[in-house]
DNA sequence: ACGCAATTGCAAATCATTCGCAAATCAGTT
DNA sequence: AACTGATTTGCGAATGATTTGCAATTGCGT
């Protein structure tokens, strides 16, 4: 398990390897998702970004996020319509439970599933590029 | 299996059933979900009602099919981000497989998988509400 | 330190969707 | 078939998330 101070490290690491510039606002904005146990969306990132430095524009954190993403660093997800959640994409691949109550995010993973996927796929003659399965559910009362 | 004609005629039972106020513009746009073989978004049904009648407006196309949603009449998607697609609601459950090169959605079912993932949310200690999977896959060449 | 292409903040533009309101229309009642 | 009142409509303007144009700023190789 990486510790967020690594995972800042490495996003540092693999955007410079990229050559990609490394820029005051392009670090806080890094850090914050480093630092992210959640899933934040972009006006999240940019508040929590602003406060570390007041540099920080919405612009840019939206700009920083399509970057990030187009570099596989981060992942998009839109669990609820109209607005995009993120986060880091270093972590081992898992699904989505989400609680319709709360709107807690739980991450789960099942080599089960993920088999049975790829088998469906193949035998509708597909390989699968990346899938999206989220649950959506209720606490046992 | 229904036929699109008998897939319209329910649509409007049911809804005169629900005290819905059957419209010459509802009546059009109900019509063209019946007979949708694809997932259109509002803007291809608001093209494909206003061929049957010009004075559907693109206003009362998503104001109705906000309406069928409610009344589980239809089911939104958000395959892409940003645009909404939808389908009649009348049919069996079943996941979709999206081909990434051609956009060309694919119909499936798995017993197996829809059993794994009432499981993995019981052991989490949920009930599954609803869920989404979608398998984003490329033609085996 | 120099220079210039890449990046920024801001405000204005987009895109899908929703909303306000006056005019039109449905459906039950005479 | 006309009467009525509440619902629904089309229009254009409003919204909310995200993107973009542009002049000013900044990272970073020389």
């Amino acid at each position: 398990m990486m510790t967020p101070a690594q995972r800042y490290e490495r996003f540092l690491t693999d955007l410079k390897a990229s050559g990609v510039r490394l820029t005051e606002q392009r670090k806080v904005i890094v850090k914050v998702l480093a630092e992210a146990r959640d899933h934040p969306n972009a006006d999240e990132l940019y508040h929590r970004a602003y406060v570390l430095d007041g540099s920080v524009s919405l612009s840019t954190v939206y700009r920083t996020l399509r970057l990030l993403e187009d570099h596989g660093a981060i992942q998009r997800h839109d669990f609820d319509a109209g607005r995009a959640r993120f986060e880091n994409a270093d972590t081992d691949h898992h699904d989505h439970l989400i609680d319709v109550d709360t709107g807690q995010v739980i991450e789960f993973r099942s080599e089960r599933i993920e088999k049975l996927q790829a088998e469906i796929a193949a035998e509708l003659g597909f390989d699968i590029v990346r899938h999206k399965l989220e649950l959506y559910g209720r606490k046992r009362g």
